[in-house]
DNA sequence: CCTTGACACTCTACATGGGCGATTGCTAGC
DNA sequence: GCTAGCAATCGCCCATGTAGAGTGTCAAGG
């Protein structure tokens, strides 16, 4: 084994045995032994000669042996080598495909967190484990119609209808009062101008505008479509999150310390929030596997994910999170055919999405 | 032993020992001894007598052997008769009360769900197990303005503001089409007869002039401000839970499997919410303890509930969820208190008149 | 130079069995 | 009616033994 061990890549037999060994362990759960690998690895090589292999292997860092004459089981390093060149990926079967199709599309007529929520139950069906899904942030906003009323305190409650049936509203903190008759006419205004064009279209006319006469009008206007900008949509709330239930069922995360810890996590939403966030910058399926995630409380944790588009916008990202020991040639199709499909769900229709900031109501939709 | 044995209730002397042996229990955990008993039961009694008595409490069907030689532990009927004729109340600590009241008139600018939450966060915290509160239905809304705009096929969007700077918006589903004139019409109506006016009023009023020319127009209305009858809330959501996590701290409860099914059953939500509702009808701080809530999964858990009032309204209730051995001595007065408290910050608006009433969630989302 | 069979070694999991301690039930005696 | 004493019971702990699985290594063979 002069070669290989040369080098920081395992050699083509080891890659091989490398994969057996990931794709038994994945399967049983088990440390995986010489004898166990001699057999199935479709190698016809003798147990010794495994040994040497996987002695190799753990050199590399690939796998790591959970105490001595118990087999042996990969490392993050070792997954990651896996999912990076090894895996043979297992295309979704067809009838999952159409009924989760058809899953997304029955909730679209909710608001957006139905349909996150919809897309989350269905990933933590399809793959036993927990099923996260940000709530989209819409970037396509028509104006239907605003109404300002007066309120207290130099405050102005703004009702604002975009994508024909979606209600939003805001309170506004003003420099002065405004009469009732000053807000209708704003509001007059505004309806006339704008009735049919999108926010940011509104929002950029109206800022060309700030230097005429209407400037304390255009204030006022601006105020109240402001808040759709982009950051919105992470400050409170965040992602759908279900079936969270199933990591127990794995005896990697048996223990109730852990479970406590990661439901703790769950409940905090920071950490996750920011791994997901980190993983909107990437195009397509991205993988954080154990200690990767740099949340010493995922260490056993695999999370698998993918941004889902509108348009060619990212509005959020949806993924499972799991045992490292999680069926990946299965689990990674999943992701990236939910977040096509939710992609897909949403751009179909532009009645559904409600706008990033606020948050759909309790009366309408749901 | 010949007096108390034929009684169904045991003796003045067994009340003292098993309540010493329930607050034993719910202290350390461990079944007690009747040694432990003669040193602490202040009795002066030797174990031999202890003994006696115990063997007398367990035919009576108050506490249990776990085993041959492990002292007894209290059976559901133990506790029941602990917590209805042996507990010894503790008054919450004042300092306690202050800020509990502090936090919940905190967070009483946010929407219903958030002062639910925070309730529910703060129970958890005083009593170390899960908290739990219903989400307060509205029972007072005081129209502000209405609007109606026309959508395609026979659908209209409503927008309801309330109390003051509460808006809600639901789509209604027509008969036939109305047009904007009409739609504009009907606004108006209702703003000029109605505004200030109590929405259960407004139904009434409405439903009383049905029989009028305005016959189609109060159909639209009527609808409009339908949905706010006491039955919403209770559709959806229903319920904040927080602090679960602290449930896996308990030995009872240390068992994975029992605390997976615990938990897929707050996420059911049914039975739980079943059960709130039961306590609903009674006055007071109500306790489920192990079998006694009739779902299997509860067994070894005891539900605390108080429902809460605004007025002389019940409007929710909230309580804990705990095991079985709990310190009902502390829990007991929290929930009372919390429940009172919290009734107390929704009776008081800060911000507007004195029947302000709550703001159901719209701005911030969950 | 690689592969293989053989062997010794290590470690875990499981079962066995004895001793210890806690607690009970019973009975005789106060 | 209470208490002391005693035998019996049982869970828990620990030490020991055993079986099984897997490893590392080495020397022989292709």
């Amino acid at each position: 084994m002069g070669t290989e061990l040369t080098s920081d890549l395992p050699s083509e037999r080891a890659r091989h045995v490398l994969r057996i060994l990931v794709e038994h362990y994945i399967r049983e759960g088990q440390p995986v032994g010489s004898r166990t690998l001699s057999l199935t690895a479709g190698l016809d090589l003798s147990p010794a000669t495994i040994r040497n292999v996987m002695a190799d292997l753990e050199d590399l860092g690939f796998i790591a042996a959970p105490h001595t004459s118990a087999g042996r089981i990969p490392t993050a390093k070792g997954y990651r080598f896996f999912v990076d060149t090894l895996v043979r990926l297992q295309p979704m079967a067809e009838p999952d495909v159409v009924r989760l199709q058809g899953q997304l599309e029955d909730r679209f007529r909710g608001d957006a967190k139905a349909i996150a929520s919809a897309a989350s139950s269905a990933l933590s069906a399809l793959t036993s484990l927990a099923g996260v899904v940000t709530i989209p942030r819409q970037q396509k906003a028509t104006l239907r119609h605003i109404e300002f009323l007066p309120l207290s305190g130099r405050r102005v409650l703004a009702i604002l209808v975009v994508n024909d049936a979606e209600v939003q509203n805001r309170i506004l903190d003003m420099d002065r009062d405004y009469t009732e008759e000053e807000l209708r006419r704003a509001a007059n205004y505004l309806n006339e101008q704008f009735t049919g064009r999108d926010l940011s279209e509104v929002r950029t006319r109206l800022r060309a505008n700030l230097d005429g006469t209407r400037e304390y009008m255009n204030r006022l206007m601006l105020d109240s479509i402001a808040g759709h900008a982009p950051k919105a949509g992470t400050e409170s709330a965040g992602y759908v999150l279900s079936g969270e239930t199933k990591l127990m069922n794995f005896q990697e995360l048996s223990d109730v310390e852990k479970i406590r810890q990661l439901f703790e996590a769950f409940g905090e939403q920071r950490e996750i929030l920011t791994l997901l966030d980190r993983s909107v910058a990437a195009q397509g399926v991205q993988i954080f596997i154990g200690e990767e995630s740099g949340y010493r409380i995922l260490d056993d944790c695999t999370i698998v994910t993918a941004p889902y588009t509108v348009g060619d916008q990212i509005v959020g990202v949806l993924g499972v999170i799991g045992p490292t020991r999680m069926a990946y040639e299965r689990v990674i199709p999943i992701v990236e055919v939910t977040a096509r499909l939710l992609g897909a769900a949403l751009n179909s229709d532009p009645n559904a999405g409600p706008d990033f900031g606020l948050r759909p109501d309790l009366n309408s939709g749901s």
